[in-house]
This record gives structure tokens, C-alpha cells and sequence, in this order.
DNA sequence: CAAATGTAGGTGCGTGCGCACACACATTCC
DNA sequence: GGAATGTGTGTGCGCACGCACCTACATTTG
């Protein structure tokens, strides 16, 4: 049975190598933002009170929970989040998103969506493109216990 | 207009960042495999007289041009491929399956599969797995010329 | 309360990786 | 044929990244 035909893993592979220099250099050229930084970003921007714990970051974005220190330590130094305490544990630290960094996100997203749009959503049909969506949330859910 | 979502975009990231290190660790734990080198071994594998030039390699293999020689060079360290000299191009240098790489690959090849349907085709139908292949090829064939 | 265990965060270190360049050879143009 | 340009490979270098470990604090257990 199955004889599973791994196309589909294969050309996410490849789409994956082709598509993020793409959209990494786009961002960068655009606006001085790396990938990762606007990674972390994008996950503060929706979170409740703009702010997340290290650890947090660490699950919900997709750097690594090591890289998630050094990266936050990077956008402090330029000012577009800030290291809070957090009184209800000692050990925490929250990385909260300063007005600089809601105004750097939002002029940057624009960016990032039509680099998407362009380079990935375009080349499929919005049924596609749902089915992709749902297809690939479902792998995920699959590993969240 | 369009108002993409970015959502099937957002998941593949996810997917990608969640399921390549643990393929490669299962490839490394059963064959001590890397990924970047089943990759090699692969294309080679399915190429005309199991072999290809470096510049070809870069192009069809996931890892970048530049990290072929480098790979190269390990595979031939290991056995797994030699090196060959290209009479018609004497710039050009053939990658080339070796009888040990052949069986390496053959022995590594089901592992790989299994990783993939277990983590990845299985989570979705057979009609979602032929969906997200043709979806995402297209966005492949987009950026050829 | 003390000890043991668990969890959040930071960091030294090794490494995989790509860029930019260098070199050799091929090809084209005069 | 010789110069100029293009193409195929190799490589020094720097950087981003994750692992393993450490410290500080929290929580649980007796």
C-alpha cells in the first residue's frame, strides 16, 4: 500500500531554497530587515499587548529558541523592542514591540505580502492555494503533543 | 485587490523549519546520511549514467552551487562518488555514483520515504498530496527562464 | 524549610552554508 | 590568430544557526 509519492515534500523542498533568498533580499533591499527580524516581529505585532516571552517567541516564530536571544538582542539595539521584566517570574523577560517597531513592521509588510504574492500565491489558484494551506496546517497540528 | 493570504506561505515555512531536522536526524541515526548528501546522492542516482557535471548538481540539487564541491569532495572521501574528468569540457568535472553509493542510496532511499509518510503525506489526503505537488511545481516552473 | 527537580534565558563553540573572488578553459568577435 | 567575453569549478572568508551547557529562579517533594 500507500508506496507514498514523495512529490509533494520534494517541490516544497525545492520551493523553500528557491523562495526565501527571494524574499529575504527583497525585504532586506527594501527595507534593511532580514527574514528573521521580520519573523519575530510579525509574531510580537499579533500578539496580545505586542509583547511575548523569549520563550514564547521561541515556539510560536521559526528561529530557534537559542537564535530567538540573539536575534531579540539585535532589534533592542535598534530600538524596535524592548527587554521587560516580568514580575510574575523572575527568570522570564519579555520582548515587548516599541512604536519604532510597529512602524518598521507595518511599512515592511506590504513588502513581504506582494513578495509572496508575486513569487508564490500568484503562480496558483486561490482553491490551490487553500488546499496548500490546509494541507500543511494539518502536518502541523500533527506535531503540536 | 487579491488581498493575499499568506497562509499557505506561512505554513510552508512551518513545515519546512519542523520536518527537515528531523528527517535529517532519522537519516543520520539509520545510515549517517545527511541530508544534503542523500540529496546528492539522489540526483545522481536518477541522472543518465549516474553522473552529472557540478554546475548541473547545483542547479537540480537543493543545496547551492557553491556547496556542491564541497560535497563532492566528502562523497568522494566516503567512496560514494568519483570524480571524472569531462572530455569535451575540460573546465567541467563529472560527479559519478560509485557501486557503493548506488547501494547507499538504495539502502537509504526507504528510510527517507518512510520519514516522509509518516510525517508529512500522511497527515493529508491523496488528492491534497497531488494538489500541494502540482501547486507548489508550478511556482517552480515559474522561475526557469 | 531544605533538597531535589523542573523551567526560562544566555552564551561559547563548532559547523554548515553562501558570497565574492580567483583561476582555467571555452567561445566569440574582430 | 589574438583579444575580449563568457562559463565551469574551487576556495578564503564571514555569518547565521543550533547544540550543549550554565546560571538563576520557580516549583515540588519530603
Amino acid at each position: 500500500m500507500t508506496d507514498t509519492d514523495p512529490a509533494a515534500w520534494a517541490a516544497l523542498m525545492r520551493v523553500h531554497a528557491a523562495l526565501v533568498p527571494v524574499l529575504d533580499q527583497e525585504l532586506q533591499a527594501a527595507h534593511n530587515l532580514p527574514l528573521t527580524w521580520y519573523d519575530v516581529l510579525l509574531e510580537l505585532y499579533h500578539a496580545p499587548g505586542r509583547r511575548l516571552t523569549l520563550g514564547e517567541l521561541g515556539r510560536v516564530a521559526v528561529v530557534s529558541r537559542s537564535r530567538v536571544s540573539r536575534v531579540v538582542d539585535e532589534l533592542a539595539r535598534a530600538g524596535l523592542v524592548t527587554r521587560e521584566a516580568n514580575p510574575q517570574d523572575r527568570r522570564s523577560a519579555y520582548a515587548a514591540l516599541t512604536e519604532a517597531g510597529k512602524r518598521r513592521f507595518r511599512t515592511a509588510a506590504p513588502t513581504y505580502l506582494r513578495g509572496i504574492e508575486k513569487h508564490f500565491t500568484s503562480r496558483m489558484t486561490a482553491r490551490e492555494a487553500a488546499t496548500v494551506a490546509s494541507a500543511l496546517g494539518k502536518v502541523l497540528a500533527a506535531r503540536e503533543p
